[in-house]
DNA sequence: TTGTAATAGTTGTTTTTGTAACTAACAAGC
DNA sequence: GCTTGTTAGTTACAAAAACAACTATTACAA
């Protein structure tokens, strides 16, 4: 690419920052609407839904979220019955966070419209470039640290 | 990719804030460390370098940001003299917004700036995973409508 | 005209987020 | 046992974003 070629409209972080933005808006809507969480509380919901019991800094390491925003998406998912928090015995510093079978159905509906969603969005690459797509997010994400935003 | 497989770090969505988030990071302590900047001020910095006098409206057009931002970026950009604000002739509601001497001398340094980050974030790919990735993530991002965010 | 609607942009208020300081519990060395 | 350092998670305060209501100006039609 030339010099004079580059602007906004090819520079990368801009292209990810309003693709990200326009393509979870219409799911942003739904977890909103249906369950009034926002977005730190169904990303908490996911993983545990995804991985089972989790503490909070197991959520944080793996969905590269600052603490406080796990802590404050936790108790609101408390609050509300999606989530229990049962001390560990041996450390009682640590939390183990699990979902409620509200959270579990919950969970489960918004995993098949993200499943559904996903198809949608997805729908006009071809197999081999949705998968390639993919592999290059996962890729430019892995390739920070863990810069806690 | 069946029902069993999908999960979040498959959701579009997800991938795609992250990779945004992640890729973002180290651009926006530049632009925040050399010129005190927030993300909707370097974004109309941006649109002005890039395609000249503009209104707040054209900005929000092309950006898909919402009028409200704008508003408050420029006011932030003119106060501290990068931008400068004139009113149409013709239609007195409208205002044209162009850089100033310092705005584009921002302009230029981050330009580069954003260039050369490109290069690096992208130094991993080919050139045709480069074009294609970019490509995929214009089109994404055209599927929706202008959901003002 | 004059009344209604539309558009450009701003301002006020409420939510969310970011940052830093904090408490509580544990660990390790002395 | 104590002191020092570390880790888990919370809380308080400041910055930023979202949302809604507002002013000013233009357009358009009865």
């Amino acid at each position: 690419m030339s010099d004079a070629d580059f602007d906004l409209t090819q520079f990368l972080p801009y292209l990810l920052n309003q693709a990200a933005e326009a393509s979870s808006l219409e799911f942003q809507k739904i977890y909103k609407d249906r369950y009034g969480m926002l977005r730190t509380e169904w990303r908490v919901l996911f993983h545990l839904g995804l991985y089972g019991r989790m503490t909070a800094s197991e959520i944080g390491a793996r969905a590269n979220m600052h603490k406080t925003k796990i802590s404050r998406a936790v108790q609101r998912l408390a609050e509300r019955r999606f989530v229990t928090r049962t001390r560990d015995d041996a450390d009682r510093r640590v939390e183990h966070l699990s979902l409620t079978a509200q959270g579990q159905a919950a969970y489960a509906d918004l995993h098949q419209v993200a499943q559904r969603y996903d198809g949608d969005l997805t729908a006009g690459l071809g197999p081999d470039d949705r998968v390639a797509l993919k592999k290059m997010l996962v890729a430019l994400s892995a390739k920070f640290p863990a810069g806690f935003t």
